[in-house]
DNA sequence: GTCATTGTTCGTAAAATACCGAACAAATAT
DNA sequence: ATATTTGTTCGGTATTTTACGAACAATGAC
């Protein structure tokens, strides 16, 4: 077949992608959190949330990797804070599909 | 311990089931399929859709399971629609925590 | 240097997800 | 009654996700 269907198109990818790494409770939280304020340390989410920091570490990197949040080093720590091209363009997104 | 911490609040557990439901291309389609026009059948997604029959049977049962859709009996069709007090209350959760 | 702090990575295990084809059920049509 | 249509369920497999503790790096403090 030369010819491609897309049917999927690259936004509807492009919105689950993030819809993806919004779906975990710890994700939500912590996305609800940096949305809200500006930062945090890792420390702090792992004081406060019911899982090990290892975990906690995965799951910031999804976040990572969707590209929803972004890790900047303050040795010793690290503070995270959205990433705000893609928040945005997740709110695009959104706002778009779910047509509010 | 006897007092809760409940630090995750039941809305972004909500919220984090539906972007779940939402996190794959194909449910992200019909999503918006359904979304759009009132509704479709499930042949007409098999048809379009670069999927096997049971893998799409899957997809939907999920997004039934999450509450975003509904399937009514037509036979020897089934009728797929959004549900839509789960669907206002999506779009209103996620309207609250993307700040849109 | 040594120690403490911070957070990632590693190793592992259990559960969930994604996918397929085949078998099955339910209803209509012949 | 038999065949056809439609979609789910079953059985199986591969991959991904979630979770933990222990080990490891990197930095700052003593």
């Amino acid at each position: 077949m030369t010819e491609n269907k897309k049917i999927i198109t690259e936004e509807q990818k492009k919105l689950a992608r993030y819809a993806k790494a919004m779906g975990h409770p710890i994700r939500m939280y912590v996305l609800n959190l940096l949305s809200s304020q500006s930062c945090c340390y890792s420390g702090d989410l792992t004081e406060i949330l019911p899982v090990a920091k290892s975990t906690l570490s995965q799951h910031l990197k999804e976040l990572k990797d969707a590209g929803l949040i972004q890790g900047e080093t303050e040795a010793p720590r690290i503070k995270y804070c959205i990433n705000k091209t893609n928040w945005q363009e997740a709110q695009y997104l959104f706002k778009k599909y779910l047509k509010i």
